[in-house]
DNA sequence: AGTTGTTGTGACACCGGTTACCATACAGCA
DNA sequence: TGCTGTATGGTAACCGGTGTCACAACAACT
């Protein structure tokens, strides 16, 4: 006579009260074994792990939420700042944890919303992940790494120059690789060097910028700040800000765009103007997104190691919770180097 | 004397306990208010109704998770076909899931892994989400439907194509608009049209490349079959195949790539053989993505409403168990049209 | 040998909801 | 008035884990 069990066996998933029958222990102990605590006996360990292999016992993620308070999954916090950077970001996170039994939660918001903090608040209690990875611009916001440690919830600040203590932070050197590309242009020649400037009120431009200014500084050679044009990271403002450059009496020989995608509206510009690239014009960008070999001429950029940055910033974020897998990986790198990418819009050698 | 529990006023979360003893009824009488079941007096409902306000109460879902066996989340399932592609749908889903309380999971996969189905349905057991949003191309693999069928967790499939029922798919009218546009480079007098392919074994290149057939067929030209190349959908494929079509003795005076990034890479084809589009060849691609009007000139494409179907998806999914909210969205709407955008690398009037 | 300390294990309450089932209150009916 | 039926509310068990704490076993001390 069959039990009610059985005929459901193939349907139901074994629990941790299943593990513990078999295994002849508690369930607590059990629960031991899935913590990795230490204070367990070889031959302890031996017999629940065996029971779990032999059912083919995973735990359940919502049980453990609601007992840890912690939700096994991971969330991505940004302010849509380019599409393929995000994009890239993610693809690096995925990798990371792709074999772990995370989730990732993406969450765009809209950081001129006054309603900004409420909303990231209202997401984080109610989705509690185990952590947050917080992108640029808003990972330099002060007010929501507070919420972070107040909801008591690990975070992680990427960003374009170190924002935070090594735990908490992964960074690229952008100044530096600004520098030695501007240094680059200017040992070529170059002498009136336009600049497409990033958004206000954030960091990331403001690094690239100063790594540009930086590089004059170094060579001995006189900025005219007249060539430097304000853009906000978007195609049309780098097509005006190129523009406004080539339209000048004497037009810069090069124009550094902090963005691929404003480079892509400086070569819009350039081709207005009737101008070659980069016969009669130079171009570079910053990013190294797949817009910098989709345009034509392919562009000359730095490529912006985004999605190594999400990899290491995941892994470091998750390797609190779930130890071991660090072999790989230097947990206390901040700064993830770019690299100068020499394509067809301007030649550096 | 305070009391152990004031201290902690302010950060502790109210429960459906609290909630209960505040309104004074039990906790049942609470959920039923939150599960809007219709079995309660008006009295009562008020009752707890002002109770949750006060308190500013909000159902704790990892609890409500371990009861009911679904987490509060929609996960979308991918195999990473485009970059932007994705990027767009997925913010079309965000759109449409803002105000609510879910979060979206992003699973990509590889379709060629011999494990799919088992990474899959780990991922599905694992976070057991409230439903799964399926992206071409694995949205034409039933085993993937069936997977779900059997978790009993809900599905929409998103496809060039209707691919399910009304309940379970959204679709894109691709076959039609492509027959639209190739109309209307016919009605302009091309005969040699070049064709890039997408990837082989799936659905949507194939619309593609039927409404591309049948507007020859409509407009009584003959298709010369060597005009047609094999691409994936990537740059790189574009590149090639529109070198292999312009080097030919007599070249086509137009092509059309099945999706911008293919374009993009036959612009690159047509300026190494120092062609100018469009006056000695028209492009025209297909997404309507970032890129199209980034690179130089802008492409003639056709809008693929991938950002719509993402959120209409979406909104169809949470309708079942949200409710409610149906007002803007007609939930047996299958097909979001495309339309045709006209920019500079064919002009179609 | 008796005491202390350390380590391994289990019993039980708890996380915050939902569901099954039972207990009322009250209306309609004979 | 008593009986039944239907609303409504309460109780306890449950979802599947984890935390606290008591306790047993055993080694290392006086």
């Amino acid at each position: 006579m069959p039990r009610g069990d059985d005929k459901l066996s193939g349907q139901t998933t074994p629990t941790i009260n299943d593990v513990a029958a078999l295994a002849g222990v508690s369930k607590k102990t059990v629960s031991r074994f899935i913590n990795k605590s230490s204070l367990m006996s070889d031959a302890t360990r031996d017999k629940v792990s065996r029971a779990i292999k032999q059912l083919g016992y995973v735990p359940n993620p919502q049980a453990r939420a609601l007992a840890l308070r912690r939700n096994f999954m991971i969330a991505m916090l940004h302010d849509n700042p380019n599409g393929q950077t995000v994009l890239n970001f993610q693809k690096g996170v995925l990798a990371a944890i792709k074999d772990s039994e995370l989730a990732l939660a993406v969450r765009p918001v809209d950081r001129t919303s006054p309603e900004l903090l409420v909303e990231i608040e209202a997401f984080l209690s109610m989705q509690r992940p185990l952590g947050v990875l917080i992108l640029p611009p808003i990972s330099e916001r002060d007010d929501i790494v507070d919420l972070c440690k107040r909801l008591d919830i690990a975070y992680m600040r990427i960003g374009s120059t170190a924002l935070d203590d090594p735990a908490h932070c992964v960074a690229s050197n952008d100044r530096a690789v600004v520098h030695e590309l501007t240094t680059a242009l200017l040992a070529k020649g170059h002498r009136d060097i336009g600049f497409v400037r990033g958004p206000e009120g954030f960091r990331s431009p403001v690094e690239r910028e100063a790594g540009f200014r930086d590089a004059f500084a170094d060579s001995g050679v006189t900025l005219d700040e007249s060539l430097i044009g304000q853009g906000n990271y978007r195609f049309d403002s780098g097509l005006e800000a190129g523009r406004a450059l080539l339209g000048r009496k004497n037009r810069p020989s090069a124009i550094f765009a902090s963005n691929d995608e404003m480079a892509s509206g400086v070569l819009h510009a350039a081709y207005s103007f009737g101008l070659s690239v980069p016969d009669d014009l130079e171009v570079v960008g910053f990013d190294d997104t797949a817009t910098a070999s989709h345009v034509w001429p392919t562009l000359t950029t730095v490529h912006w190691p985004i999605e190594e940055m999400g990899r290491l910033a995941a892994m470091k974020l998750v390797s609190e919770f779930l130890g071991g897998t660090t072999d790989e990986f230097d947990l206390d790198q901040v700064v993830v180097d770019s690299y100068i990418v020499e394509r067809a819009s301007a030649r550096l050698t």
